[in-house]
DNA sequence: GTAGGGTTACAG
DNA sequence: CTGTAACCCTAC
């Protein structure tokens, strides 16, 4: 199946309420590539809604945000402000839940403290924010301080991350738009409707203004409320060179579409979009979960505006269930865009290896015809990546040629060079630096999804609270005067085991040396014989 | 784990 | 401010 086709439906499935394992089974069936943040993202999210629909608010979770966090730091986006609540919200509960009301008894909050907010959340300087930095006093605080441990206690810290989590998911499905799919199918929902009312198709549109995630019962006025915000989504499609003509009808009618659709050959309309048919098979046998809500293309005019999206795709991908006149236009209109769109994303990889292939007979021309002694110079070495040459890059590769020949003479010497430092333009070049995305979901040879990993470690970006962690988590034991017991029992202890052996003096009067260590016990013998 | 030097808190 | 006890750091 094709790689973008892949792509529109994984990220349609990925929003509906579909069971964990059929979603998986599709993730290991689909030919995906490591190059689609968008999609590594809504899989992402889609993980932290099951957590929190599960109530499970675990460190799990902030993993998660870092991830997510980090996928809009290399796209130049910063964390929003619900992001960084939410990051804040479940480290609070990562570590209150290991709070004991007896400061004395709380070994396992100072390991979680250190684990969650010195290795972590301070880490992370893009979910950093004046809340999070005052959580950690107060969570610092009652380490030492009964008040303030009384106060986390007091706190429903789950509901409080739950809550907040949940929020950024919903500000995060907002800004993220519909699907690729949702936007096709709500398209076609434009002409059904313009086709059903006889008349002309206007620009309002079928389905919720967030198909992914809101309820399809969204009233008319809204829905011509955000009609324009819709056409914005389909505009951010369009660059991304995926819904470029399904862009231009939107923003004439409806009629255009169907027009495009009359318009092509039928031979062509057959051809294409047979992937988009066997594929949309494949997700319906792999889909088991029979949606109450939907309705057939058959649903009159009144039930149009019930009917949402999920069931418009169904009804394109399966031709043979509803096979009325108006359906039957719809589809081609469908095939007709996606054949549109197919011809818009062109794969760059033929023409690659093209010019890959044009250039190695050139060299191998070059060596037939030259005489010339062969002379590695790695200065000229050329690390272009293959790509079809246009006329720019004619005239630049005359530039270098001409500066080549410049310095050695003559063009066959150029061809020699590329000879001899890799065999093929296809080989590693060891001196080119190359940045990879390595958590990636699918980076198994063959392209073999797997599940997301947790990131490798990030760039050093140093942290604006991570000293002051350093220096106010890492404090000095509140010090504490030795008993006349305790001096009795080392006493006894050094008489008994002899000096040095102090982690035994220690073991063996446990019960007197509560809050001491062996070198505790030194450091006093000291004090004592001085 | 131990030894020893360094640092900090606190009482006078 | 100073001396000392308690605690910390680090080399071995």
């Amino acid at each position: 199946m094709d790689e973008e086709i892949s792509k529109w439906i994984l990220e349609f499935l990925l929003r509906q309420p579909i069971d964990e394992r059929i979603i998986n089974g599709v993730l290991s069936s689909l030919p995906l590539k490591d190059d689609d943040n968008r999609l590594k993202k809504t899989l992402l999210l889609r993980k932290i809604e099951f957590d929190v629909s599960n109530a499970a608010i675990s460190e799990k979770l902030l993993d998660l945000l870092e991830i997510i966090e980090e996928l809009d730091h290399r796209e130049g986006k910063s964390a929003s402000d619900s992001m960084k609540a939410a990051y804040c919200a479940v480290a609070v509960d990562c570590t209150v839940r290991f709070l004991d009301e007896n400061v004395e008894r709380n070994g396992k909050y100072f390991e979680a403290v250190k684990r969650v907010w010195r290795e972590r959340v301070c880490k992370i300087e893009g979910l950093a924010s004046d809340e999070s930095k005052q959580k950690m006093v107060e969570i610092e605080a009652a380490l030492w301080d009964s008040n303030a441990c009384g106060k986390l206690l007091r706190m429903n810290t789950r509901s409080e991350a739950s809550k907040l989590v949940r929020v950024y998911l919903a500000e995060e499905w907002r800004s993220m738009g519909p699907t690729f799919l949702e936007l096709v199918a709500e398209k076609a929902g434009n002409v059904l409707e313009g086709l059903r009312s006889g008349g002309g198709v206007g620009g309002e549109a079928v389905g919720s203004a967030n198909p992914g995630r809101e309820s399809a019962a969204v009233g008319a006025e809204t829905r011509k409320g955000q009609a324009a915000v819709r056409r914005k989504h389909i505009a951010m499609k369009s660059k991304r060179g995926r819904g470029a003509k399904i862009s231009a009808v939107d923003e004439g009618n409806g009629d255009e579409l169907m027009g495009k659709a009359d318009s092509i050959p039928a031979p062509e309309v057959d051809r294409v979009p047979a992937p988009i048919e066997s594929s949309s098979l494949e997700l319906q046998a792999s889909k088991k979960v029979d949606r109450p809500g939907a309705q057939t293309a058959q649903t009159s005019s009144k039930g149009m505006d019930d009917m949402n999206s999920k069931t418009l795709v169904e009804n394109q991908t399966c031709p043979k269930m509803h096979a009325t006149p108006e359906v039957e236009r719809v589809q081609e209109a469908l095939k007709s865009s996606s054949m549109e769109l197919q011809a818009a994303v062109r794969d760059p990889l033929p023409d690659a290896l093209q010019t890959a292939q044009t250039l190695c007979s050139t060299v191998a021309t070059n060596n037939r015809s030259s005489k010339s002694p062969v002379v590695n110079q790695p200065g000229l070495e050329t690390h272009t990546p293959p790509r079809a040459c246009t006329d720019n890059d004619k005239e630049n590769a005359e530039k270098k040629e001409n500066s080549a020949q410049d310095l050695q003479g003559n063009e066959a010497h150029r061809g020699m060079t590329l000879r001899n430092t890799r065999r093929t333009l296809m080989e590693p070049d060891g001196t080119a630096q190359t940045f990879q995305w390595s958590e990636s979901i699918d980076d198994l040879p063959g392209g073999t999804p797997k599940r997301p990993r947790l990131p490798s470690p990030k760039e050093d970006r140093p942290s604006p609270v991570k000293y002051y962690a350093d220096t106010k988590i890492i404090r000095r034991r509140v010090r504490k005067k030795w008993t006349p017991e305790e001096e009795d029992a080392l006493r006894t202890g050094v008489q008994k085991f002899g000096k040095g052996n102090w982690k035994l003096i220690l073991h063996s009067y446990r019960e007197i040396f509560r809050e001491r260590t062996d070198v505790d016990l030194k450091d006093k013998w000291r004090n004592m014989t001085r």
